[in-house]
DNA sequence: TCATGTGAACAGATTCACAGCG
DNA sequence: CGCTGTGAATCTGTTCACATGA
């Protein structure tokens, strides 16, 4: 297939023809009028305009379950990220190979970053230790960060730090679950065919005193949750 | 601080304080006029209204570095969730503790998921078992499916499914990199002072023939990327 | 008096619809 | 002719500003 038209492209991805063209636009005048877009070059120019077509060494700083997760990735070498190098603050771990790479001490973490001119560190330490962690990075002259440790990290201006709390997503899954489950389909949510009823929601969270509930309540009656917008 | 002024959870929050009102007010009338809001009571109604106050037991299947570091990670009980099961297809993985969990094998997906209710279940597998996996999490009444595995699933209508893909965020954060390193500040973008010489980009992605390329090119000049807007 | 809650004004994003070009 | 690229129309989301009520 070596041209597509935007109709098609916007097809496979859900969204308004117009929407897309006018988004390409941005990135300059890559279709043929009458014809659509031509596969490859779109996809280079694409690939460009998103710094896939570099290659950003990184570094991954805390070597436990989920750091060893990310260093087995594979997503991420096809993606123009190499890992320069994997770091962890236990000496028992200096050496041992993972993913095919002997991890290094966190002693020589300035001397990796400089090294590899690595600009993008990612941190999978517990929530202890990472904003130390975030400022040796910092330091050593990394300027972006991707964090999973649950705890929010402070850094001087011009550096860009992205939080990844994966527990986020489940919330929102709940979030939708919840819905479903609430007296049938609300929207035009679709009726969930193969819905299971959930199981008893046991009350978790401190209840307010009955004194604030009742002097507030303005709500929505009962126990049941406003209706939100889309 | 029994009470919160919309004006002090915006600056907080780095929003606007009509916005913050005005998102309140689809839950309901919970201020109050000249006071603001009871934070132990706006936390339980907005608790409420998200479903942290139930609980939602989910299964993780898949119990590889990823599954073990999902099994082990702490905001899950904060937020209503509870580990019901961790499941493997290894038999080798079958009765061994995980974050203090008997793993269990495959075999047992259904009658889990039946005995316990579950309805949210986590895909932390290869690619290539996912969307088998899936299918069996449908067929046992799961209607939520979070998926770090590296492929699209199909899910039948009612069926919600999100796709963690790890490597998304570090491309945010290398495509911010490029526009920092891109010939000084384009925007408003603060100059970052820290900011380290990215090293050489080496072209990876195969560029079109020369032939497209010339063609084509309508672009802006150069291999400058243009400037996208906001 | 002070901060909420909300119509009205505004800004930004999406979609329409068609001129223009290969 | 067919599909891009884009002004104009429309829709959605944000902010202003003030009446309202504790």
């Amino acid at each position: 297939m070596p041209t597509v038209s935007s109709e098609e492209l916007a097809a496979a991805a859900g969204v308004n023809s117009a929407k897309l063209r006018k988004d390409f636009s941005y990135l300059g005048s890559y279709g043929t009028r009458g014809v659509g877009y031509d596969v490859e070059y779109l996809v280079y120019q694409i690939s460009r305009e998103l710094g896939l077509t570099q290659d950003w060494p990184v570094v991954i700083v805390g070597i436990g379950n989920l750091g060893a997760a990310l260093a087995n990735y594979g997503g991420f070498a096809s993606r123009g990220f190499r890992v320069a190098a994997l770091i962890d603050a236990d000496p028992a771990m200096a050496g041992k190979p993972v993913a095919g790479m002997a991890v290094r001490h966190t002693d020589e973490l300035e001397k990796i970053i400089d090294d590899n001119g690595v600009s993008i560190g990612v941190i999978a330490t517990p929530a202890g230790a990472a904003q130390q962690v975030c400022d040796r990075l910092v330091a050593a002259g990394v300027t972006s960060i991707l964090n999973f440790a649950p705890t929010v990290l402070s850094v001087p201006d011009g550096v860009d730090v992205r939080k990844v709390d994966l527990s986020i997503e489940l919330q929102i899954l709940a979030f939708h679950e919840q819905r479903k489950a609430g007296e049938g389909a609300i929207d035009g949510e679709s009726p969930a065919e193969g819905a299971v009823g959930v199981e008893g929601p046991a009350a978790k969270v401190t209840k307010p005193t009955a004194a604030t509930a009742q002097k507030n309540r303005k709500g929505p009656d009962g126990d049941v949750p406003a209706v939100m917008p889309a």
